[in-house]
DNA sequence: ACGGCTACTTGATGCACATCAAATGGATAG
DNA sequence: CTATCCATTTGATGTGCATCAAGTAGCCGT
């Protein structure tokens, strides 16, 4: 799939590659805060600079690996917005994620050598390529570098359970709420205003996530906006009241 | 609780520490397969010896550590069954997960130096106790080591993806019948029979891990009972029809 | 053996959300 | 500009599981 040639963005986008070689280094990203290189020195930063060996354009709706694929690979997002998901034997599909800019993919894989999931581009996007075999032969040399992929593949372990906990023991209008509180956190963290998003999604993407159908995402989004929660205006979500959304979320109480 | 002084046990262990220094070695270890050491020479194997700071036995009920606590440690459960559990705000509890002989517990601390669950004990258990600082030191000299730390962190990440599924998409049949398949199989990798395991865990528990209530998991133990597909005698099940079983979890299509 | 406890089972009822159905509205291609 | 498509909204109805309630059975310490 999407394996048609594109011989003119290949050409482009090797230009491109040439032109910014140190532009596009982890030393120099503006992602470098939320990325793997954190808390490193710059001598350091420079060493990781050989880390990511290409990057890579996937346009919307494609693939950045799937469920079955040979895993060696590592991605950093530059930009644009994943999904994540993985499909049962009898084809129940259920996003298992949603990923933004500086966020780490792929980790599914190192178990088995094969990804679990499927990755899939909300919008347009790019990502930075990391052999993983290169993240561990750096990490052994880089303590700080160590210590940061673990502490990635446990912030992943402690997600989960934070969305089994969601999944098991709360009623739709927490899902949503809690979801939306989520997005807003981390968008805000990359500079985004804190009262507006614009979902990536569609409904029945987010119903996956939170284990409901996409009417019932609909009709919870239709009763915050009644209630002045939310404006929603398509894929357009403007916060009214945090504190309330924060309450709803928090509350069995209510 | 269970803080009672127990002199006599103590200096049980602290004798048997001493006497069996090489005995409980890693290298020596009848879980070696099942742990960290898996896929060392040997002589890797004695470098990892010094890995186990401590062990650590656990009564029944007794929480090897809490929510909140620092985490410096990784533990591998020598003997016994332990379930690990997030609380929310209110008060909630999800059950994450239950672990048995052999697996790593404590990844979840990694991410904030804290612990975000707790794990508690559902039978009187011995764990390793490992300093995570020491597991890092030796990963980084050891690069079988550092992909086998890798690797288990990733299987967790894709157990949970697996527990986001059946919490959102399986009804209550398909998750029960989920959830003793994996049981058994995990059972069976430690030598334990196929067709019989006693649940360690309550019926609470395992509705809390599912997303059920109580009454619906023994409900729907009781449907599996009178379908002739399982006995149930209590905390102990013994499988008639492995297949059915098997049929139940993979279908929607019933 | 006894009382008290907790875990479990089973039944009756209610509700949150799924399902089914239809209408609306943006987006896109011709 | 219009036709088509897909995402979304909204309404009507159904159902799987939760909730409430009561009873049973092991288990533990005395």
């Amino acid at each position: 799939m999407h394996t048609e040639p594109r011989p003119i963005e290949h050409q482009q986008a090797d230009a491109k590659q040439l032109e910014s070689s140190f532009k596009v280094a982890c030393s120099n990203c503006n992602l470098r805060e939320l990325c793997l290189p954190i808390g490193l020195s710059s001598n350091e930063m420079q060493q990781l600079d050989g880390m990511v060996a290409t990057r890579k354009k996937i346009k919307q709706g494609g693939h950045l690996y799937s469920s079955g694929d040979a895993f060696t690979m590592l991605y950093a997002i530059r930009t644009g917005f994943f999904k994540t998901c993985v499909v049962s034997e009898d084809g129940r599909e259920q996003v298992t994620g949603f990923q933004m800019a500086g966020e780490i993919m792929g980790l599914d894989g190192i178990v088995s050598d094969k990804h679990n999931c499927n990755a899939i581009a909300l919008e347009d996007a790019e990502v930075c390529v990391m052999p993983f075999n290169h993240v561990e032969d750096l990490s052994r040399q880089i303590p700080m570098l160590q210590r940061h992929v673990h502490k990635i593949m446990s912030r992943e372990i402690v997600r989960e359970n934070g969305v089994m906990m969601l999944l098991a023991n709360m009623r739709a209008e927490e899902r949503l709420a809690a979801f939306l509180l989520n997005l807003l956190q981390r968008l805000h963290a990359r500079g985004y205003s804190k009262s507006e998003l614009i979902l990536r999604m569609t409904r029945e993407e987010i119903g996956s996530y939170l284990g409901m159908k996409l009417e019932t995402v609909s009709r919870t989004f239709s009763k915050f906006s009644e209630e002045g929660i939310i404006e929603v205006k398509q894929k357009n979500i403007r916060i009214l009241d945090h504190d309330k959304l924060k309450a709803i979320f928090n509350a069995s109480t209510c």
